[in-house]
DNA sequence: CACATTTATTATCATACATCAATGTGAGAC
DNA sequence: GTCTCACATTGATGTATGATAATAAATGTG
C-alpha cells in the first residue's frame, strides 16, 4: 500500500504516473504497535516516516521525568528525529506510536537518489521543510504569549480530530500545561458554551 | 563586500572559487539602519537576508500590542519571513534591525538558478533548514518545560555575544517572560555567584 | 550641555498555573 | 462479571511569574 505516498507525490508534483510509481518502487513500509517505542534518545537511526495511517508521537523526557511533546504526525505527515536521522548524531528526542501506525520507510538519501527521475523532488523537500519551520514558529509565537486556554484553542482548530485520539494529559504535555490545568480550561469552556 | 557568503558557500560546499564567486556574482548588498522596519505583518516581500554584519530580529505583535520575538539573527544566519518569502502570502511577522546592518540578499530562486553552476547548493539549502527545524525543536522543548531561569542560562550558552548587544527587554520578550522578570531572575543569579 | 526618552531595577500586590492528594470513571484482562 | 489500571476530574494550597508603579540610570538629541 505506496499509494497514499505516491498520490502524496504526485499531488504536489505534477509528475507522470510512471515517474511517481518508480519513484516509489524502492521504498517499503513498517509498521508499529500501539505503545512501541521507535526511537530513544541516544539512538542512532537514519530513516524518516511518512504515515500511512496511524499517529507518532515526538517528545522529550526531562531530568524530573516529565515529558515534553514536541510533535504530532497523523497521517500524510513526516516524522523523524533529526539530530539521528540528518546530523548522524545520537537522537535527542524519542519517537513512540500512540495508535496502530503505518508507515513508508523514506531512508536518508531518498531524496536525492530519485532526483535524476524526478528532478523536482529537492524542491518538494525544500517547501515542505520551510512549512515546518513556518508551523514551529507559529507555535514558537504561541508558547511566548498565549495563555493555557488560547493555546488550548488553538489547538482544536488545527487538529480537530486528534481531540479525540489523543488522551488529554499528551495534549496537556504539548501545550506547555499540567493535565489538571486541562481539565480545569475545558471545564470553563463547556462552562461558558451553555449560556 | 560579498567575500562572506562567499566564505561561507565554499567552507559547506567544497567548491572552486570559480564556481563560488560565480553564484555569488547574481547577488547585491543593502543596508539598514539601526532601528529600521525592513518588513510588517501584511507585507508581501521576496527577499532572504544572509546577514553580513550587524543584527536583525523577527517578532510578532500581539492583540494587546506586546511584541514576541521569534528569532534573533547575527552576522552568518539567515533571516527571512516565509509567508511572504516563500509562500507568496502577507507576511505575518515583522523584521527590523537592531543594529546598522549589512546583508546579502538571497533573491527567491537563487538556489535554483545558480543549481546548474554548483548542484550540491539544494542539499546545502535543505541541510540549513533542517538545522533551522533541530534548533527550533531545542526552543520548543525549552518553552515547554523550563523556568525563566533555565531559559536565560541556555540562551546565554547559546548567544553568549548576543547578550551584550541586545537590551535585556527583548531578551526577556524572546524567552517568553516580562523584563522585570527578567531582572529578577538576573539578580539571583548575581547573588548566588557571590557566594 | 540640558532635556527627553528608553531601559533597567525594585517593591508591592495579583493571578494563572503547578503541585499534591483524593475521588471518579471507563476500557481491557482474565 | 469484577478487577485493574490508566485517565480524568475536583478541591485545597503553593509559587513563579505577571501587572503596576515609582525610581534610577543610561542613552540619545538638538
Amino acid at each position: 500500500m505506496l499509494d497514499k505516498f505516491q498520490a502524496y507525490l504526485q499531488e504536489r508534483l505534477a509528475i507522470t504516473d510512471e515517474q511517481a510509481s518508480l519513484a516509489v518502487s524502492c521504498l517499503n513500509l513498517k509498521h508499529f504497535k500501539k505503545g512501541q517505542v521507535i526511537t530513544n534518545a541516544g539512538d542512532l537511526k537514519s530513516d524518516t516516516y511518512f504515515i500511512n495511517s496511524g499517529l507518532l508521537r515526538c517528545f522529550s523526557i526531562d531530568e524530573k521525568g516529565k515529558e515534553h511533546i514536541i510533535q504530532f504526525a497523523p497521517e500524510n505527515w513526516m516524522m523523524s528525529e533529526r539530530s539521528s536521522t540528518v546530523f548522524n548524531e545520537p537522537a535527542v528526542f524519542y519517537i513512540d506510536a500512540i495508535e496502530n501506525t503505518e508507515v513508508v520507510v523514506v531512508k536518508k538519501d531518498f531524496f536525492s537518489e530519485i532526483q535524476p527521475i524526478v528532478p523536482k523532488i529537492l524542491q518538494l523537500n525544500i517547501l515542505m521543510l520551510h512549512n515546518s519551520i513556518r508551523f514551529m514558529q507559529k507555535r514558537i509565537n504561541m508558547l511566548l504569549g498565549a495563555t493555557a486556554e488560547e493555546r488550548y484553542l488553538d489547538f482544536i482548530k488545527l487538529y480537530p480530530n486528534l481531540m479525540l485520539r489523543v488522551p488529554q494529559w499528551m495534549i496537556a504535555s504539548y501545550l506547555g500545561i499540567t493535565p489538571e490545568s486541562l481539565s480545569r480550561v475545558r471545564k470553563d469552556l463547556a462552562k461558558r458554551h451553555f449560556k
